[in-house]
DNA sequence: TCATATGCTACGATTTTAGTAGCGTCAATC
DNA sequence: GATTGACGCTACTAAAATCGTAGCATATGA
């Protein structure tokens, strides 16, 4: 099997920004990074707060974010590991450019 | 149609980190930014740079982009706008986080 | 034994992405 | 003034990812 887990779609390069950028530009990736900073979640408990994803999503998803070193499991669920932790600091970043950039743009909501 | 464009999938909230990790958490819209970087960028040559995208995604994430306010077309091409060139910021950053997090793990490559 | 909660897989339906061909426009060349 | 080549971009089909739901196997407590 092992359909995505590591072949690096869009760069053959293996330059480390090219794989990080094909590990986070998958659906629910940084979102889940996202919401295990708080603290440890169950599997369950975190599919309900990233709005009831498919659990097969879920389970593809923290597999290759146990692969790629950045989630572990343990006795109280899944979690950020070390380098989870540091590189949350950065989604933390982009929360508050988020903001600014919300901020001062024509609001394309609704 | 208008497809994809706004619907801000995994979240309705409308919390701006939420939109962000929805539009980034598509495949090729980090790399697009992160292609743009050095300067402007034709279609075609954005194309290239991009390892052959299908013109039809392209295409798509250019114009998400720039109703999101980061890339815009002038006579050189797309480029990114102030916005985009803040948040780029934030892809250097990552960029560096990444060199290391390769650096220290036992290297999922080959 | 029964009820409940857990992590997770199976599987069909839907949506997104890939891949290729090609149109319409424009500028330079012949 | 017809041809060539590059441009931005659309059309269309196939492949792949994602969704959504059902449910299994295990564990814990009543």
């Amino acid at each position: 099997m092992s359909p995505s887990a590591r072949p690096v779609r869009g760069s053959t390069t293996g330059r480390p920004i090219m794989v990080l950028l094909d590990l986070i530009g998958q659906r629910w990736t940084l979102r889940i990074l996202w919401e295990l900073q708080p603290g440890p979640e169950t599997f369950r408990s975190l599919q309900a707060r990233c709005g009831d994803i498919s659990p097969t999503v879920l389970n593809t998803r923290l597999k290759a974010l146990r692969e790629a070193g950045l989630v572990d499991a343990g006795d109280e669920g899944y979690r950020l590991t070390e380098d989870g932790r540091s590189l949350g600091q950065h989604l933390l970043a982009l929360d508050a450019w988020a903001r600014e950039w919300a901020d001062h743009r024509p609001a394309p909501s609704t």
